[in-house]
DNA sequence: ACTCTCACG
DNA sequence: ACGTACGTGAGAGTT
């Protein structure tokens, strides 16, 4: 409710007797909890706002009693020293807690020693190791046909700090059965692999992997992977950071891995019914058949193919750059009065703050009461001319250590291109992820930072060809809301900031200002993010409470949006879960915590995760069917890199009609809603010129 | 290893 | 009175 902009603070008048009313009724029922209990037959909204707050602050002060009590201390300062710990106690403790990385940090020791369950099956466990190649061949042909085959593959331990492109397996481990499993060490000729290469690309032999996109970067492109463990237990907590499989492991069976010779293949096994299982339960099987598991052999190929950037064209930028930086710095130095590190922030502040005495205008956290940030940075413009000189300074020298001279130093030396690696699993709302190095945030918006795209190139002959999805988020919106006005605007094809603008501010297109325009456009970026006053206000750099008229401007026209949020709302706080279209769920529990913070920023992240997740389902769609379509059609063109809501192709500068054609088809009919869904696309030898 | 800042959708 | 727009990854400085 409070995300709505009715919040007590912004109804006028009604502080104080929010606060009033609450302790009324807190009377009246004898405590905070059972007024709350009564809360829900309180029709004001005001009082129920009110009422938590109270109980917030009773908890606090209960907590806060119990440290600040004058109790007898009964334990003895000798009690009190430091002692060693007692391992097995303290695992058992942190995999009760499922603190599992301290569990790895406290050594397989102590976990062994405590380990429960673990030790009465890995007894049973029937591990072996082949001596050589000719043995493991022998054991393989003979496994059982019918059975799914689980595969490890160890990597070599080198200095290149990321996996996938590149790197060289040292072993391989395989399991047809539970408790089973056999190790083979890797020779370099790849014998090993030759023997296993029958058995991969037989379909009807289904595979079970951990991580399929790593597994199809090492093998190629192997048939039938029908269970990959790591896809498996994203789907099920989005939310955990970590999918290693020695983690998975943890947190299904309380099992720290030791790595005996197939070990790792028979828990392969282990995991697939007891993870499958879940899956089925939350009804993730959808999204996990259609989507996630089909789409990694695509990023697989996405990675392996890589993107051409001119490293000629970014070393004559990073030199203009450099004489710019220091003419900046000398610059910067003079208006200081002082010589210091103008990247560092903390001599920043003391600069801006202490010596020049600057002041910001609003009142901010006192956490963040020094703060450089650009923001912040503006206000100060208006005192002295040295905050605007910092801003042209970072902007170069943020663009040339992140960009011009990072880039070229990954540009692989076989391929000459560069290879991103993409992260299916790390994201909390089903986006993917772009590192080492992340081409998912190549500047755009900055004059200076377009000239960075036009170093990404296609090869002779070719073309780059960009796609991209107009609106989605919003589109979503209107599908979902079914509200009328948005509905409408999207099918007859307007211009939907301005559609807002005249809903919102009452005026229409002619008499429109880029002012009002500019406001909408914030507006409809908020109604994404899990709309706030505050958040609106900031945006626009105005009052919290004309930011609360705007919004209530704005629901008062969109109804269904309004409503539908609403419902969405208390819909989550009943499930606490958000899900997409495609059913992907997101747990959030903060949604009903006590603390008014951890509450509202779980609200604004139910009303969005849909909204995202749902985009990042149909881009992941598109990508697979388009994928497709090109080996059909035997098209050269390729997918080089996904940006969330843009495709961007490289392919024969002769492809490019039928190509268009294609991506536009697969990626605006990749599912129907109720409203069209539109891309964009345009063509040219460089991400920068494009159309 | 953490904080601050800033690049993108 | 407080502190927040949603989701990411990387470089530089600080601890």
């Amino acid at each position: 409710m409070a995300l709505l902009g009715d919040t007590i603070d912004n109804i006028p008048g009604a502080k104080g007797i929010g606060e009033k009313g609450a302790a009324e009724l807190i009377r009246k029922y004898g405590s905070v909890e059972s007024a709350l209990d009564h809360a829900a037959e309180v029709s004001n909204k005001r009082y129920r706002e009110a009422l938590q707050q109270q109980r917030e602050q009773v908890l606090m002060s209960k907590q806060l009693a119990t440290i600040a009590t004058d109790a007898p201390i009964d334990v003895k300062p000798q009690e009190l020293e430091l002692r060693p710990p007692n391992g097995a106690a303290l695992a058992e403790l942190y995999r009760e807690l499922g603190f599992n990385s301290l569990l790895k940090e406290l050594g397989s020791e102590a976990v062994a020693s405590s380990a429960p369950a673990s030790s009465e099956s890995a007894a049973k466990a029937d591990y072996r190791q082949c001596a050589s190649v000719a043995e493991f061949r022998k054991y393989v042909t003979e496994l059982p046909r019918k059975e799914p085959l689980a595969i490890w593959l160890n990597l070599e331990t080198g200095e290149r700090e990321s996996e996938g492109f590149g790197t060289h397996i040292s072993s391989i481990e395989v399991s047809s059965k539970a408790g089973e499993g056999c190790s083979i060490c890797f020779d370099e000729k790849g014998e090993a692999l030759k023997a296993l290469a029958p058995l991969l690309t037989d379909s009807k032999r289904l595979k079970i992997v951990h991580d399929p996109k790593l597994f199809q970067l090492l093998t190629g492109r192997a048939a039938n992977i029908r269970y990959a463990t790591q896809l498996l237990s994203y789907l099920l907590r989005p939310t955990t950071a970590n999918h290693n499989f020695t983690d998975v492991v943890m947190r299904q069976f309380n099992v720290m891995l030791g790595g005996g010779p197939g070990e790792r293949a028979d828990y392969l096994q282990r995991l697939v019914p007891v993870l499958h299982e879940q899956v089925s339960e939350q009804k993730l099987d959808g999204v996990y058949e259609m989507i996630d598991l089909p789409l990694a052999p695509v990023l697989a190929d996405i990675e392996r193919t890589g993107v051409r950037v001119d490293p000629q064209e970014l070393g004559k930028m990073s030199q203009t750059m450099e004489k710019e930086i220091r003419r900046l710095e000398k610059e910067i130095w003079k208006l200081a009065g002082l010589e210091f590190n103008v990247n560092s922030p903390t001599q920043l502040a003391e600069v801006l703050f202490d010596k020049l005495n600057l002041q910001p205008n609003a009142r901010r956290g006192k956490a963040k009461a020094r703060s450089t940030a650009a923001d912040i940075l503006e206000e100060l413009a208006a005192q002295h001319p040295l905050p605007e000189k910092i801003i042209e300074y970072r902007e170069f020298a943020k663009l040339k250590s992140t960009y011009v001279d990072a880039l070229p130093k990954l540009i692989h030396p076989e391929t000459g291109r560069l290879h991103t690696s993409f992260s299916q699993t790390g994201t909390a709302t089903g986006r993917l992820s772009s590192s080492d190095p992340n081409l998912q945030n190549i500047p755009i918006r900055s004059e200076l930072g377009r000239e960075i795209r036009a170093a990404f190139v296609a090869e002779k002959g070719k073309v780059l060809l960009s796609a991209d999805y107009s609106q989605i988020e919003l589109r979503i919106m209107a599908h979902f809301s079914g509200d009328p006005v948005l509905v409408q605007a999207f099918r007859n094809g307007e211009d939907i900031h301005a559609r807002t603008a005249q809903e919102v501010f009452g005026v229409g297109p002619l008499a429109q200002t880029a002012e009002h325009r500019r406001a909408a456009k914030a507006i409809n970026f908020g109604i994404i993010y899990g709309l706030s006053p505050f958040g609106l206000a900031q945006q626009l750099g105005i009052d919290q409470k004309e930011a609360a008229k705007f919004i209530n401007a704005y629901f008062t026209r969109y109804r269904g949006v309004k409503e539908y949020l609403d419902h969405l709302l208390a819909e989550t706080r009943k499930t606490e879960v958000a899900k997409t279209l495609f059913g992907r769920i997101r747990p959030i529990p903060e949604i009903n915590s006590p603390q008014m913070q951890l509450r509202n920023f779980a609200e604004r992240t139910a009303l969005n995760s849909p909204l995202q997740g749902t985009a990042a389902d149909l881009i992941k769609l598109a990508m697979i069917n388009i994928d497709r379509r090109l080996a059909e059609e035997k098209l050269e063109a390729k997918v080089i890199l996904q940006v969330h809501d843009e495709l961007l192709f490289e392919a024969p500068t002769k492809e490019r009609g039928k190509l268009e054609k294609l991506v536009q088809q697969e990626m605006e009919g990749v599912h129907k809603l109720a409203v069209p869904i539109v891309v964009e696309i345009g063509a040219g030898p460089n991400w920068r010129d494009l159309e």
